[in-house]
DNA sequence: TGAATTTTGGACGCTTCAGTCCATTTGAAC
DNA sequence: GTTCAAATGGACTGAAGCGTCCAAAATTCA
């Protein structure tokens, strides 16, 4: 009996998304789908075959990235001590914002945000909102449980991820090098973290 | 006598970067030549004539902006009241990012880096990198008089912009709207700087 | 008015790239 | 080994857009 419908091969597909990663992040949008196929070692057409569209590829994309890149901020720990459920929450946020290959998603996605805005909201959901959410949720509930004194959580929530960002994410947005050691980002985390807890202690 | 040499128009230079920072900001690098000197009710010829190519253009719409954000900033004020000095920082760093023109720049240059590196890296200089290091100073100054006890003035300059910007950031990154309501930016910065004190009251 | 120069606008060459077409090859299932 | 969908690759179309060229019109200074 003959191949069954349905048989586009799935390795080739995740091998075109890689390809699509490291070529978006290395040249922008303005990629050509000619150079993905080159490092896919795929032809045109069969990326044509499996998404359709530039669009549609990109989207796929974004979709595979966006939940794996967030996955680690969706556990939120143990609550009893604050300094150090926030020094990894920091520690999380930061090693994203130094992760030069996550960040050339968001990289991508400002650059097509003109043409494709529904994306971008989509990411802006998926990630910094979702997270801006999750850590006012344990601001709140720490505020509830009398250990830190946090008025408005998701004004709070703002400042942390903002004190994580920094101006590590201006360079990682131009493409400019960012300082990934291990030991730097853990320490840097802790200080986020203390400086935050005394502005919002009891 | 013959009209003399030089007499390229200045107004019709400024009405081109005006166009340009309009049309830039609206559909980003990939915005033609052809539709910014529409909006400048120019020929693209003219466009030509004055800059010489497209990357000139930009570097030079680029050259002409970033002084002008960077204004406000070279006027640290009076020193003896921190918090005072601290909120109208923050109000300035909030008002920027809050923006749409002034953030369509920085939309532009990331879109660009790819292209263009050295474009980035000047923007980088220009803007938030001086302006860290505007803020470190004047923690250091503080800290030196005693009214407040930042031990890694840079490192504290980026926290407290990385608070002023917080998601503001991406969302003008991605060209969705803002609040820009003064009010609520006022208040936004009077918050910033209290708590900001707080984690480094001496 | 006249000379020198800029501006205009439209046509043009050239390159890049998205997306299509198709004849041929590959390979999995039976 | 047969069958048939999937993959290949190379040629092709069409659209955009950068940058150039040029002849005619407008502008400025004397």
């Amino acid at each position: 009996m003959p191949r069954v419908v349905g048989q586009i091969d799935q390795v080739k597909s995740e091998a075109i998304l890689d390809a699509a990663s490291d070529v978006l992040g290395e040249r922008g949008l303005g990629a050509s789908i000619e150079a993905i196929a080159r490092r896919a070692a795929v032809s045109k057409q069969t990326i044509y075959n499996h998404f359709g569209c530039k669009t549609a590829l990109i989207e796929a994309l974004v979709a595979r990235r966006v939940s794996h890149i967030t996955a680690p901020l969706r556990v939120p720990g143990a609550a009893e001590q604050p300094i150090e459920t926030l020094t990894a929450l920091a520690q999380t946020l930061i090693e994203i914002v130094s992760n030069v290959r996550a960040y050339s998603l968001i990289r991508v996605t400002v650059q097509g945000a003109g043409a494709m805005p529904e994306l971008a909201k989509a990411v802006f959901e998926a990630g910094p909102a979702t997270t801006r959410a999750l850590i006012a949720d344990y601001l709140a509930a720490e505020t509830q449980a009398g250990r830190m004194a946090v008025d408005d959580p998701m004004e709070a929530a703002e400042f942390f991820a903002g004190m994580c960002s920094g101006h590590r994410q201006f360079r990682a947005l131009m493409g400019m090098e960012v300082n990934a050691d291990p030991d730097q980002i853990a320490h840097l985390a802790q200080t986020v973290a203390k400086r935050f807890f005394r502005a919002y202690a009891p």
